[in-house]
DNA sequence: GTTAGCATGTAAGGAGTTACATGATTTT
DNA sequence: AAAATCATGTAACTCCTTACATGCTAAC
């Protein structure tokens, strides 16, 4: 079961899937990708790539290799993905499951959703919409028990959450659609006996 | 400097003056209210609470002071706020700064915004405004600078976020407005105490 | 030549989750 | 009588942040 640190594992290998890359540069792209909350802070990273080097997911590039880059300003370290990287980060990617569409987590996959077939993809994006519906019942349902002397701002703050979960919904909504758009595209299925129900909850 | 620990803190203070309760029934609130992310297990909260008991900041409510209550089921602990628990929340609540206005204790703030004046109020949400603007900001800036080959999706998971956050902007300009609003009502005296708040609906 | 930003790291510690452990009360 | 839910707690562990520590390079 992927822990929460597995957050910042998939968004590296995803990153160096794309291309080298060295620390400083994987910092500054995980800010502005997952960084519409914290930061992430050297304390984690430096340490996430140690571990990752240990596990043999990346490597890092030899300097000669980098034909073209001017010789001087040597003392950053590029990392690639190993051929035990770039699996992983497949495998990680046709996981589906709770772990895929949890807050942190959903965004990670999303932004990788290229590196995914499309039915991934689908049940990814279902399975985050029902998450979220999820949410919006039991808050719905919470409410209608508490409900009694509901504090100006406090009630303010409800409709507030409960209108942007709702737009996340819509959102989620049309991407759905346009998958699905897309999939009546591709020829017939050729082999598919109709998979497990997967039974998300 | 207030610690990201002091938001469980805060909420549970807030709570608790608004009246007694006992652990269970402060989870499940707590998770009503911030729980848009994650749950708070009971893992976080006894061990905070009996961190406040020993700061004296709550107290355990003797059964007998809970009259009207059938005198079986006990075994619940009920807490209440203390004077010095009652004035460390105040002292919280008039904080303004830095964090006052992070993502996870601007909610908390918020949602006791009627236990604080008009000022403060003002200066949160402001001071959460541009907090929020120079993410976008920020974000804007550094796109112009990557922007090459944007993936499909990671360009629609921006689009997404920044919309979100602008809608979130828009949000407080308009509680920032009808704070104003309801300001320009009291009479023009800035130099007085003002000790008179507004009634909280 | 000195400030600012690039670049990498470590150590200590805080906050919170998971899993465990227990028992009472209410509902079916 | 069993199952669900109420109710409280502890111990181990993970993840991450803060603060510290270092040195190179570019700009002013």
């Amino acid at each position: 079961m992927a822990r929460r640190g597995e957050t910042i594992e998939l968004a590296v290998l995803g990153l160096l899937h794309e291309g080298p890359m060295h620390g400083y540069e994987l910092r500054k792209r995980l800010n502005l990708m997952l960084g519409w909350g914290r930061l992430l802070s050297y304390g984690s990273l430096y340490p996430a790539l140690k571990k990752m080097l240990r596990g043999s997911l990346i490597a890092e590039v030899a300097p000669e290799q980098v034909p073209g880059a001017v010789a001087s300003r040597r003392q950053r370290i590029v990392y690639q993905l190993t051929d035990k990287g770039a699996a992983e980060f497949e495998r990680l990617m046709s996981e589906v499951g709770p772990t895929a569409w949890e807050d942190d987590n959903f965004d990670i996959r999303f932004r990788f959703f290229s590196s995914t077939d499309m039915e991934i993809r689908l049940r990814v994006l279902e399975g985050r919409r029902s998450r979220l519906q999820e949410r919006l019942d039991r808050v719905q349902r919470e409410l209608a028990m508490t409900q009694k002397e509901v504090d100006r701002y406090a009630a303010e703050l409800q409709r507030h959450g409960v209108e942007s979960v709702e737009r996340e919904v819509r959102w989620l909504s049309d991407l759905i659609n346009a998958e699905r758009g897309a999939r009546t595209d591709t020829p017939p299925p050729p082999t598919s006996p109709a998979p497990s129900p997967a039974s998300n909850d």
